[in-house]
DNA sequence: AGTTTACTTTATAAAGC
DNA sequence: GCTTTAAAAAGTAAACT
């Protein structure tokens, strides 16, 4: 049975690790070609894998931050890359490090049109914000699972704030009840 | 003891101080928004909601003032896009914006979208245009919206358009730089909405 | 008038102001 | 709160050709 849960394809995975070392932004700098570290914008150093494509905010406490990954096994790869570089650098990194899965983004479509003021008034107006002056998309914040999800005129949604990879697959299957329930799926 | 005492009517004061100032700027910008005496009152009702709810705290005065008087012009079903409550206001635009989606949500306004329609009276009487083409561009809202036109484009951008239309079609023309002008949006999004909306009136 | 680029919204961690 | 990073959605806007 093909449906909405069907076309949900991840965009952006965002994870946190720590090598469990000290780091010297600066040197690290010149070290890593291609690394861009502003100390007045930013204290964090910026560092962009090319396979998988990923950027990784690299801090002088050794935590790390990685985002624009399309999967959670990129994820891993491009930290493990990251980690090499490091440890080519002679630079001790734990063995394994833990990484965590803070937030996972995803589109989807619900294969039909979306009247977003009857949505409004329909989802309830206290759990929505549809502001077409300011942005196209309809905010819907559903409790379980802990999403956000964005829905347009189109029928195309983003569901992000989601930690875990079927977060996605439950909140299309309950907005499409929703919807449905409301007679506005049509 | 004294210190304490002297210190409540100090803190006293300066939120005083503070809420006439608040209400000074409402009265201010009402003005110059030519909104009605009981939107001003609607306004001052809202602030003072934020302000016994602590909504204020991290926010500047100006800031919610102006959000309210925003809100306010919505709740009375004269809404003022944010861009006129902008340039009358010292705050930046996307300030309002996001400080009026945060006491929308913490009051619990609910209000419900801007609907076009609203801005259809003051944009054409802007433009000298007659009570027929207001009736042309109010159905050509209807119409539009009921087909689905409406969901994420701005409110100001659909009327904009649909004045546009509605005076080509009741031989008032007015080019699309004057319905532009007065509406804030500009020729490139009347142009956009304006090809939508006379298709869905079976025109073209 | 058409194209390109860029900005609006959502979530999320990181260190510091 | 802010700063930076990534990605999608669709609307709006400005700067070009």
């Amino acid at each position: 049975m093909s449906g909405p849960a069907d076309s949900i394809e991840i965009q952006n995975v965002v994870a946190s690790t720590g090598i469990g070392q000290e780091l010297d932004l600066e040197a690290l700098a010149d070290d890593l070609p291609g690394a861009d570290f502003n100390p007045d914008n930013f204290p964090g150093l910026v560092y962009r894998t090319q396979d998988p494509k990923a950027a990784a905010l690299i801090f002088r406490s050794g935590k790390i931050v990685c985002t624009g990954a399309k999967s959670i096994d990129d994820v891993h790869e491009a930290l493990g890359i990251i980690f090499d570089k490091l440890r080519g650098l002679s630079i001790p990194v734990d063995e394994a490090p833990e990484i965590t899965v803070q937030n996972i983004v995803s589109s989807a479509d619900l294969g039909h049109n979306l009247n977003l003021n009857a949505l409004a008034i329909g989802l309830g107006l206290e759990d929505v914000e549809y502001e077409p002056e300011q942005f196209p998309g309809l905010v819907y914040r559903m409790d379980e699972p802990k999403v956000v999800i964005l829905l347009f005129g189109s029928g195309k949604i983003v569901i992000t704030g989601g930690k875990r990879t079927d977060d996605a697959e439950t909140a299309v299957e309950e907005i499409v009840k929703r919807i449905d329930n409301l007679g506005l799926l049509d | 003891r004294l210190r304490k005492w002297q210190e409540r009517i100090r803190t006293k004061d300066a939120g005083e101080r503070n809420l006439q100032f608040a209400l000074s700027e409402i009265d201010r910008m009402a003005s110059a928004l030519g909104v009605p005496r009981s939107v001003r009152e609607v306004a001052s009702v809202i602030y003072r909601r934020a302000l016994n709810e602590d909504l204020i705290r991290g926010r500047s005065i100006e800031g919610v003032a102006t959000s309210a008087l925003y809100a306010a012009c919505r709740q009375e079903g004269i809404p003022r896009s944010l861009d006129e409550v902008a340039e009358v206001s010292r705050v930046p635009q996307k300030e309002i914006g996001r400080t009026y989606r945060y006491i929308s949500q913490e009051l619990g306004l609910e209000l419900k979208p801007v609907d076009p329609k609203q801005f259809v009276p003051r944009f054409a009487s802007a433009l000298g245009l007659s009570e027929e083409v207001q009736a042309k561009a109010t159905e050509i809202i209807d119409v539009s919206a009921e087909q689905g036109l409406l969901s994420g484009k701005s409110p100001t951008g659909f009327a904009a358009a649909a004045i546009y239309a509605a005076s080509l079609l009741c031989n008032e023309k007015k080019t699309q730089r004057e319905v532009a002008d007065v509406a804030q949006v500009t020729e490139v999004t009347i142009r956009n909405r304006y090809q939508e909306q006379i298709e869905a009136m079976g025109f073209r």
